[in-house]
DNA sequence: GCGAAAGTCATCCGAAAGCATGACGACAAC
DNA sequence: GTTGTCGTCATGCTTTCGGATGACTTTCGC
C-alpha cells in the first residue's frame, strides 16, 4: 500500500520538472495556457483514476465452501476471563456484568429491568466501560471486550 | 453509471471556465503557471481517483478455497461462512459485508465512508439485516450473527 | 424487452444511546 | 473521621439508530 503512494508522488515530481521544461517551450511559442493546463488536467485524471485502481483493485472474496464430511469443530473452547487485564483496565466487576449484557444484544433498558436498577445507572456504568476500553459505541465495546478476552 | 460521466463531464466544464477566469487574473500577477498547473494536476488527480473507485467499486474477484475436511489449524478456529444459512435467511453478499463491520464496532456513518456509500444506505443494508436475523438492535444482530456462523 | 433481485439514496420521525455533570449512601482502608 | 472506591440515580442535551416508505438504477435471466 505504500508503493503506490511512493510512486505516484516520484511520477508526480518527475512530471512537474518535465512541465518545467517544457513550459518554457510551449510558453514562449504562446498557445501555452490552456493546452498545458488541458495536458496537466489529463494526465493527473488519467494517473489518479490509475491510483484508484490500484489501490483498489485486489478487493477479492474469499469464499470459502465446506466439504462434506468435515464436521463443525465442537465448542471446545474453554473460556476464562483474563483478570489480569480486567484489573489493569481498572474494570469492576459491576462494569464487566454490563458489557456481557450488552454483548448478547439486549438494551439498557432491558439491561436495567435485568439486573433491577435504573436505566441510568446502566448508562453510567457502560459510559466508565466505554472509557476504559476506549471504544466510542457499545458494539465497539464488545468487540473490544472480545479481544481482550475480557468476556465469551 | 451514466450519472457520475455527466457529473465528471460538469465538473470538468465548470473547472475549465473557472479556470480560464482564474487564469487572467494569476496570469497578470506572474506567478502563474506553476501554481495554476499544481491546481489543475490536484483538482484533476482526486478527480481522477474518485473516478476510478466510482467506476470500479463493485468489482469483485471472488475465489473459492476449499478446505479439506480433517486437518484443523490448532491455532485459529477455523472459520467458515455458513452459506447455507446465509442463503435460506435471504442475506445478500452487501448486507453480510455491512453486518461484518457492524460487528467491528463501527457506526453507520464509518461504514459509509469506508465502503463509499451513502449513510442511508447503510442504514437501509442494517435494517433489513436486522429484519432478516431478527434482531432489534444492532449488537443483538452480532450476537445472532456469530451464532449462526455467519460472520467471525 | 420485461421483470425480479440487489444496491443505492432519501425523508420523516421517534427511540435509544451516549456525554457531561453532580450527587448521595455504603463500605473499606488509612 | 477522613479519604477513596463502588454502585446508584438524575437532568439536560446531542448524536446515533432504527422503522416505514418510496424511488431509481443495474444486472441478470428468461
Amino acid at each position: 500500500m505504500k508503493k503506490p503512494i511512493l510512486l505516484y508522488g516520484l511520477l508526480g515530481g518527475l512530471l512537474i520538472a518535465m512541465l518545467n521544461l517544457v513550459e518554457y517551450r510551449f510558453l514562449v511559442v504562446e498557445h501555452s495556457v490552456e493546452i498545458y493546463g488541458g495536458l496537466v488536467a489529463a494526465v493527473f485524471a488519467l494517473l489518479g483514476i490509475w491510483l484508484g485502481l490500484k489501490l483498489t483493485k485486489t478487493k477479492e472474496v474469499v469464499v470459502i465452501r465446506e466439504i462434506p464430511g468435515a464436521p463443525v469443530p465442537p465448542s471446545t473452547e474453554p473460556f476464562a476471563v483474563d483478570r489480569a487485564r480486567v484489573e489493569a483496565l481498572g474494570i469492576t466487576p459491576r462494569e464487566l456484568e454490563i458489557l456481557e449484557l450488552i454483548a448478547l444484544g439486549l438494551s439498557n433498558r432491558e439491561i436495567a429491568e435485568r439486573i433491577f436498577v435504573s436505566e441510568n445507572t446502566v448508562k453510567t456504568h457502560s459510559s466508565r466501560i466505554f472509557d476504559k476500553l476506549n471504544a466510542k459505541r457499545r458494539t465497539q465495546a464488545v468487540q473490544i471486550g472480545k479481544e481482550l478476552r475480557l468476556i465469551r
